[in-house]
Parts: structure tokens; sequence; C-alpha cells
DNA sequence: ATCCTTGCAAAGCATTTGCAATTTT
DNA sequence: AAAATTGCAAATGCTTTGCAAGGAT
């Protein structure tokens, strides 16, 4: 699990010379305390209580801030949205094909696969890599037994 | 290289019961002898001439069909459109952060690495995985050129 | 004091949908 | 002949933008 403190983060804004807003942080906390992956309109509704005048354009624009910063990964879903996910530790994700889930998976052995997969493609293709982004697709235990039953 | 012919491409469809239209063949054909994952848009500027009533809708609709068939795959691009990828043989993705351009990376050891995500994310979480996307991102050749060359 | 950021409303796009006409099996 | 698919146009929904007011450094 992503172990990242709130001041980590901010301090993140602050080393690229970000003003921390209180929405930038509202934000941030918020990714940093869910593991849920949520799409915009979520995040925006379950803050808009908190800090009424906020609006859902300065939630995009934030989090497009967060993700050119790379502190936030975007995950695309199939019905068009878009899903965020604080990147503290390295990860990958699998997706239930029936449901949409997201899950984050911390495997030991991820970190060497990363860097196999860097290394052939620099090996293959002249690119110089920086990062990257693994997702493993599938059925979660409860839509196995829901599709089961039935 | 996918070497997949439009025989057997069409055989998959037809393994699915899934009509052959002229629409569906033109459009498979486009895919297979186009390594350079176009938008959407761009299928259908480019075979618009070569059938005049054929409709963006159609292209919309049948690289859905091909998608959810498992013929073809999704590659999410940051400007909001998705980009298509033929997926014959297995391969993964180097994406240049400059200027969008997509590789296809058919490396020896990608079988080996896709099979360990597969399996460590079933121990991990107990999701049943059938599929898998990789994608690293950096920067091509020409870019590292051109940024560094000003 | 300056420059950045927010919030609002409106605009912009990519993608989907309903339905009648057409085509494939 | 029956069922699926196409094409059109309109609708939908996500995301971005312009600009004035407000706030951080």
């Amino acid at each position: 699990m992503a172990e990242t403190t709130i001041d980590e983060a901010v301090g993140e804004l602050r080393k690229y010379h970000i003003r921390v807003t209180p929405q930038r942080k509202l934000i941030l906390n918020y990714l940093l305390t869910h593991e849920n992956h949520p799409p915009v309109e979520t995040i925006y509704q379950e803050l808009a209580p908190e800090m009424p005048t906020l609006s859902l354009a300065t939630v995009y624009n934030t989090l497009n801030l967060f993700v050119e910063l790379g502190l936030v990964i975007e995950i695309p879903n199939e019905n068009g949205g878009i899903r965020y996910d604080y990147f503290g530790k390295p990860h990958y994700h699998a997706i239930c094909e029936n449901c949409g889930k997201v899950t984050d998976i911390y495997s030991p052995l991820f970190p060497q696969i990363e860097a196999s997969l860097k290394s052939e493609a620099e090996r293959l293709t002249d690119y110089k890599i920086d990062s990257s982004h693994v997702t493993v697709y599938g059925l979660c235990a409860d839509c196995q037994r829901r599709l089961a039953d039935h």
C-alpha cells in the first residue's frame, strides 16, 4: 500500500514551485487516503461537501497537474472516463472485465520485471525509457462467483 | 510484426458468428497492414475514399466490436482519443512522451514476463487473469536528438 | 506587488445511440 | 426470410478554456 504522507506529497509540490492551495491539498489527501481509484466525478462529489466552493473544473485541472508532475497516474476505463491513482510505491493493476474494479498489485517481483521491460525496450528501440504502466485483465473473485452461480 | 493474414482474421469473425461485411473486412485489413496505431479519425479518413458511404459511427462500432472479440486492443492517448492496434502476436508498447509515437516491442523475453505478471496477480489477488497490457514511456530517438540539439 | 490559481459558464470533442434502409447468412 | 448491420443525424458526456476575482509567495 502507498504509505506516503500528505506532508511528503506537499513537499513534492513545493519542490516544483507549485503553489500549495487548499484545493490541491484536499485532492492530494483524498487520493492518498483512498485506494478505490476514483473517477473525477466521484472525487468532486465526495469533496464538495467539505469545500462547497470547489469546482469540477478545478478538480480536472489539479489532477492533470498531478499527472504531469508524475505524482498520480491515469487509468483509462472502458466507458470513456479516467480514474486516478496516487503513485507512491511502484505497483501494477488488475482490472475486472466484468465489474470494472481496479486492484493494486504490490508484487516483490515487480521492480525486477519493470527493469526488464525497460531494458528490453531500450535495447530494441533506441527509446530512453523512464516509466511504465502494467495492467492485467481478468475476473475478480466476486465476479467469478457471480458468473458461476448462475 | 503481426503476420496474420486477412483470411485468418476473417476466420476469427466467422468463428464468433459475426457477419463479415465489406466495412469490417476493410477496417480489419487496414489494421493488419498499418503498424502506425491510428486513431479512429485517421482510419476513417483513409478508408473513406475507398468506400465513400462508410460512416464514422460504423468505424467506432466496428472497432469496439473487435476489441470485445480480443482481435484488437485499445491504446488510450493523452489527448483523449484512442488508438487501435491489431494484436496478432504478443508484444508491448513504447510511447514517446514528446511526440506521442507508439512503437511495438517484440521481445523474446516478453511471454515469460507476461506469465510472471499474470501468476503474481493471481497469487496476490484471487483474480482469474486472461490478458495484459504493458506500456513503457520515454523519449524516442528522434525526440532525444531534437531536444538535445536545441 | 506579482504571478498563479480558482470558479463559473460556455465551448469543444470524441463517442454513442435511435431508427429506417440495407445487406448478410 | 430472418436477423444483424449500416448510415445518418442528433444527443450525450467528459474535459477544457477564457476571463475576472481572489489568494499564495
